[in-house]
DNA sequence: CCAAAAGTGTTATATATACACCCATGT
DNA sequence: ACATGGGTGTATATATAACACTTTTGG
């Protein structure tokens, strides 16, 4: 480590003794079909190979790079884990009780969203070996306390899908509006009134009508896209920016 | 040690040299009332006795200890600067861009609320040589990126005012509904009509009328203090709690 | 009595919700 | 033709906002 400025001894050595290890993690949610056409949302965990928690799940992560910022370091190990690319990604929260793990560590944990389309497709140099995707509303008992970083993650989707449009970081860049409904219904775990849902996002202002209809059984529906205009207005100070 | 991934032992070792100084900071807000009794959100700086940026005003912070929690950390340093428990206390983001600083480090953020009665006594046992309060919208160049941090708590703060009950960190345990609408103002940065703010934190339904009135000029104004037990349910999950 | 803040009432507008109904397509 | 989801209309409830008005104190 060079040192680049006016530090003394004394203060030197007090800060390298208090260096803390940093580890980052990420909630990656994606949605998957069930045959019935129910959406749910899902999330990729790997296999611990190591201890603490050998053999048990939990959520893809890494050592904090001395040269990445965190959010660099949340897209590598997203990227290792599931070789794609997010189409949202937000720091969530930084854990650092004491007792969290064995070792001192302090976790920043990210949350991401990738297109269901995009979550099946292998991609050639990700590690699959140790990786599965999980139903969010039905997981195993986690490593240290990722069962609450996952749950906190949730809540955090939940509200945001309320006053924000982070649901179509889930969906492929053309959607109807049952479509865009159904992520709706699968993040906040309840029907919504298909007349309503339409207003409200129309209202909303967001949304851009293509030419298109999805055709396949009974009446088409139009796709629609997201005016992309809007996107900056409504980050909060401190999104990630892709 | 929350690596999860498949590591071999060159990479626990790179690892193991990828420790990094952590501080944890806090945007620490209060309340002043000027003389013509309009209120503004204050916060205190603290000039910096060292490289780099010696000289300049920064948030009040210190570096992580490894035998502490990132909460704990945050209110060890808020004391320290204030001499003050703060009534609320929230981590607000983890920053690590690797040039915010000449060396790097990762900052924990935290923002707070100290009650503006408290925030006035002069503790003996805190370090008040180098500290200052400042209007909040009207600060200095500040060291690193501590003017962004600051928009930040100041946004988060606005924002949570607007559906939580935040607002009664900064004030007494008895107030008046002019008092509470005042913090309001303040926070928000423009007049409510008192009619119908009345109503809206009446029907909240976390106000307890009291049997007392504040006297003084005009007619006097009933007391009312916070519903304890509706704390509780209005907090999200990681909530520091005091 | 008067000024000024405390507190109540009334109305207009916007939004949320429930649900009846028509439309267009594949089978 | 008919079942089904796409899409429109409408009524009711509730939240927000603007503002007129009454009440109660100090001076």
């Amino acid at each position: 480590m060079t040192r680049t400025t006016l530090l003394d001894a004394a203060h030197e050595a007090a800060a390298a003794s208090t260096a803390t290890r940093v580890a980052v993690s990420t909630v990656i949610f994606s949605l998957r079909r069930s045959p019935d056409g129910r959406a749910s949302v899902v999330l990729p965990l790997v296999t611990r190979t190591r201890d603490p928690h050998q053999g048990q799940w939990a959520l893809p992560g890494g050592w904090l790079d001395i040269t990445e910022s965190l959010d660099a370091a949340a897209a590598r190990t997203l990227a290792e884990t599931t070789g794609l690319a997010p189409s949202y990604l937000e720091q969530l929260y930084a854990f650092g009780a004491v007792d969290r793990s064995p070792t001192r560590v302090i976790s920043i944990v990210y949350w991401a969203l990738v297109r269901e389309d995009e979550s099946r497709s292998a991609s050639p140099d990700h590690d699959q070996e140790n990786v599965a995707w999980f139903d969010a509303s039905a997981l195993p008992a986690l490593a240290f306390d990722h069962n609450e970083i996952v749950e906190y993650a949730l809540w955090r989707l939940r509200n945001k899908v309320g006053y924000s449009r982070v649901a179509h970081g889930l969906l492929a860049d053309e959607f109807t509006l049952a479509e865009l409904r159904e992520v709706y219904e699968a993040i906040l775990g309840r029907r919504l009134d298909p007349a309503n849902f339409r207003r409200q996002v129309e209202n909303a202002g967001n949304l851009v009508p293509t030419d298109s209809f999805r055709t396949g059984s009974h009446r088409p529906a139009r796709l629609y896209r997201y005016n992309q205009d809007a996107e900056l207005a409504e980050r909060g100070p401190l999104t990630v920016r892709q």
